[in-house]
DNA sequence: GTCTATAAAGTGATAGAC
DNA sequence: GTCTATCACTTTATAGAC
């Protein structure tokens, strides 16, 4: 494996960057080695030069963004799990852990939030899901990592159906990245509260019959 | 614009039926016409003599697919709501007359489930959304039927948030399309299920607390 | 209808000069 | 590090023979 690293001014990162534009607006498929070159205004060569190949610098750009990704949402998860003590997470705070590091990395990233959302949609949403090892085996981690947590929170639900709610969860979340609402027409963090209560009422179904929803715990959760 | 119909058989037929089951496996971006045309065993110009070009054949397979499931939605949803009459259709029928299409039309596919909800699923989530306008109008004017009903049947929600809802709803289950479950490990029936009452659930939220969820009138409705 | 041959452009990658 | 030139393919599409 090469360097996993970019540096922070140079070709190397000119190309880079122009290369993460491309990527969130066209999709991995649609890229050229050209379309990268000509829009840095540099050398066809330089890409081979500098990433090896097309594929190296792709996969540098996937694994650029997704780890930290990754990263915030374990820390989070951890934070939201810990402050639970013995008790399990409150629902909302752990997918909110799942969601806010998509709105706090776009600002690490260097692009804006839209062409950042764009991009992680574009690469949670891969076709052939032939990308590094490395990514694939951390995404799964995580997944895991909130699946248990989630079973704790949710101990009335069986396996079969908490699997599936995550993964419809999951999915409307990426179409979210992909087909974000027009920014005027309502603002991230009121999408994001939106769609942690759609989600959070998903997770919970038929677990309120017997225990109704208490307001008084999750009044301390802030929207 | 061309025909938009296909033989029952002949080598046109042939073609047509190769190139869904490729667009289904590899995604619209990443076949090609000789992809298609060495699968069929038939000539490179063949693609282009039947359907004038690959642009063609390729809106011909969504055209062909897309039109009778947005039909059956339609038509379903028109059933839902005449039953419910004066008052509004319950929300579960109105959900399940969006996704049972989807199970229905996959045996008038001629194509396996598995490849006919794939194909689907790539058709709705196409990057650049540059489909042929009859298609995204009837798309369009599907969701907004649907959208008309849910506000009915949910009128305390505010329409942003019922928005916003539907919009994760629809990602949740292109993703599923995209990535279902192991055949093995759940019937399309209880995932249909699964995802009916998540994403009843989702919508309803909030609107249990005045009036909760009577069992009633809910109970005709069979899973 | 089916085929070959070919055009015209695009693809990733590299050798070798500077 | 940067560039040109080029290789070896692949792409869609079409003209024209059969």
């Amino acid at each position: 494996m090469r360097e996993m690293t970019v540096p922070e001014s140079g070709p190397k990162r000119k190309l880079f960057d122009v290369a993460q534009q491309l990527l969130a607006a066209k999709g991995f498929e649609l890229v050229s080695v050209r379309d990268i070159t000509q829009a840095a205004e540099m050398n066809v060569a330089a890409v081979n030069y500098h990433f090896g190949s097309r594929d190296g610098l792709l996969s540098l750009v996937m694994y650029h963004h997704i780890m930290p990704l990754n990263e915030e949402r374990l820390a989070r998860l951890e934070t939201v799990d810990r402050k639970g003590a013995g008790k399990s997470a409150a629902l909302e705070e752990i997918i909110d852990a799942w969601v806010r590091p998509l709105v706090n990395q776009a600002r690490h990233s260097g692009l804006s939030e839209q062409s950042f959302h764009q991009l992680v949609g574009k690469i949670f949403s891969l076709q052939n899901k032939d990308f590094p090892a490395a990514i694939q085996d951390s995404i799964q981690q995580v997944a895991d990592r909130f699946t248990r947590s989630l079973v704790k929170a949710l101990p009335t639900v069986v396996s079969e159906d908490l699997n599936a709610r995550f993964h419809f969860m999951t999915g409307g979340l990426i179409h979210l990245l992909l087909n974000p609402p027009s920014q005027q027409a309502s603002t991230i963090e009121a999408t994001l509260g939106r769609f942690i209560r759609f989600a959070a009422a998903g997770l919970r179904e038929g677990t309120e019959t017997e225990a109704p929803a208490k307001k008084g715990p999750q009044a301390t959760f802030d929207f």
